[in-house]
RNA sequence: CGGGGUGUAGCGCAGUCUGGUAGCGCACCUGCUUUGGGAGCAGGGGGUCGGGAGUUCGAAUCUCCCCACCCCGACCA
């Protein structure tokens, strides 16, 4: 039978028709274990310091994570816009950023000469767009947010995709009326974010950025608890047991980064007070009318008085996140995917390619696969049977399903979890219903 | 931006001190043998030695200038 291509970049893969560049060994730029294992995987390949192409397989996962985030935001009652990754320097002028910013914010001219910037972040311009058109405090709240390619032209780029200078960011944006709107706003995005985090299989702590200021600005970082962390977060030991829905008490509970934690200004007894590493990969934060006074966004209140308005900015780090995940699960042997990132769910391998039944049975099972709408990567190549196994293990997808010659004879294929390494022999129709689940 | 380091085949490295026209492992190609955890043997392809200028009969190697990348620190989704 000839190969045919999928159809769609989510559709099944035989692996003869994937560009999979895995590498046996560590480039030597690789320090950390995502950056190694995200190279070696074949998910990137870096192209400048900071700047990343991504491969088939890390497109995948960068696009699961980010229907994920789409999704919470969707439900959150955001709505989904795009604004362009260049921008013109006049926006930046009127809040005054332009001038602050400094090296981090790459800029050029355009043909006329005039001042462009690639943005780093886009209060400005989603003000500019907001004032445009929102006139009345009937249409306040609102609450809009883009995934879009960013650029921050940092000193030092390092980490691979986790600390990229462009990088791909789920930003957004709440407008309200006044504190109290801008404060439902700011916890129904903490609650969103706990329930994103939750979604990907990740443990994630909100710490306050922040956590001298009493009543002052609201501002919290999310981060992934994984031992190679970044930075080390400490908190009450309360937080484990609480869900997105306890947003209440959640606030009233400790959660520091390392530079914010003071021992002597800690309250949490020693029994309840956790120590992790963590890796932040969202920022909540509420910055109240610092735009809006500088650029001058303002809605008729009831009476026809001027109301500036109150709004809050928030991120998630989407391309961090694919290292950030990696950091979080993998072992000696390779990457292990929680499934709702993993950029395929199964990895099918045929044994002996070449051998009639085996291939005849390992094509039946691929083609049961496929109509039961399982993603799946079919290692179809002509390889021994232990490079299959070390690629599959290397790329980490959740489950492995092999048909080998022992099996065939037997009419039992072998279905095993990447994570763990449980397996188990079981007849062709047990192992899809173990999947369909 | 301060400090340190590295650029030699796709990846990992040796060769540089002491100048003589480039080598090893993996990967790749061909053949045979193998075949349930990154095979063995034999043969083969691939390099403006980061770039430029200089010194020299001759430069990967010495000198000067540039560029890129990495690590530690300060800063960040």
């Amino acid at each position: 039978m000839p190969k045919v291509l999928a159809p769609s970049a989510r559709g099944p893969m035989r692996l003869s028709l994937f560009l999979l560049p895995t590498l046996k060994e560590s480039p030597a730029e690789a320090q950390i274990v995502s950056h190694r294992l995200s190279l070696r995987a074949g998910l990137v390949r870096q192209m400048s310091a900071g700047i990343y192409a991504w491969l088939a397989l890390g497109f995948r996962v960068l696009k699961k994570i980010e229907q994920i985030v789409r999704e919470e935001q969707d439900r959150a009652g955001c709505q989904e816009v795009l604004m362009p990754t260049v921008q013109s320097a006049e926006l930046w002028q009127e809040s005054g950023r332009y001038d602050d910013y400094g090296e981090e914010m790459l800029r050029f001219n355009d043909r006329h000469g005039r001042e462009m910037l690639y943005g780093p972040t886009n209060e400005e311009m989603i003000t500019d767009i907001f004032r445009q058109y929102v006139k009345s405090y009937r249409d306040l709240p609102k609450n809009l947010y883009q995934i879009q390619w960013k650029f921050r032209d940092e000193v030092r780029p390092r980490f691979g995709v986790m600390r990229g200078r462009e990088f791909l960011m789920k930003d957004n944006y709440s407008f309200d009326l006044d504190f109290e709107g801008a404060k439902r706003s700011y916890e129904n995005m903490y609650q969103t974010y706990l329930r994103t985090f939750a979604r990907m299989g990740l443990t994630a702590i909100a710490v306050r950025a922040d956590p001298g200021a009493i009543g002052g600005t609201l501002s919290q970082e999310f981060h992934i608890l994984a031992e190679t962390g970044e930075s080390k977060v400490f908190y009450d030991a309360g937080l484990d047991s609480l869900g997105p829905e306890d947003v209440e008490a959640a606030q009233q509970l400790y959660a520091c980064t390392e530079e914010k934690h003071d021992p002597a200004a800690c309250t949490v007894p020693p029994d309840r007070l956790r120590e992790a590493r963590g890796i932040e990969v969202g920022h909540i934060f509420y910055f109240g009318t610092k735009y809006s006074k500088a650029m001058n966004v303002e809605v008729a209140g009831p009476n026809g008085e001027s109301i500036v308005v109150e709004m809050g900015s928030y991120g998630i780090g989407i391309s961090r996140l694919v290292g950030a995940i990696i950091e979080a699960s993998h072992d000696e042997k390779g990457i292990v995917w929680p499934e709702p990132v993993a950029p395929f769910r199964v990895g099918l391998i045929n044994l002996r390619s070449g051998d009639a039944a085996c291939d005849k049975a390992a094509d039946a099972l691929y083609e049961k696969l496929n109509a039961a709408g399982i993603e799946v990567l079919y290692d179809d190549r002509d390889e021994r049977s232990g490079v299959k196994f070390a690629t599959m293990d290397l790329i980490g997808l959740p489950w492995q399903l092999v048909v080998g010659p022992r099996g065939v004879k037997n009419g039992v294929v072998e279905l095993k979890r990447r994570a763990g390494g449980e397996s188990e022999e079981l007849s062709v129709e047990s192992a899809l219903a173990r999947l369909v689940d």
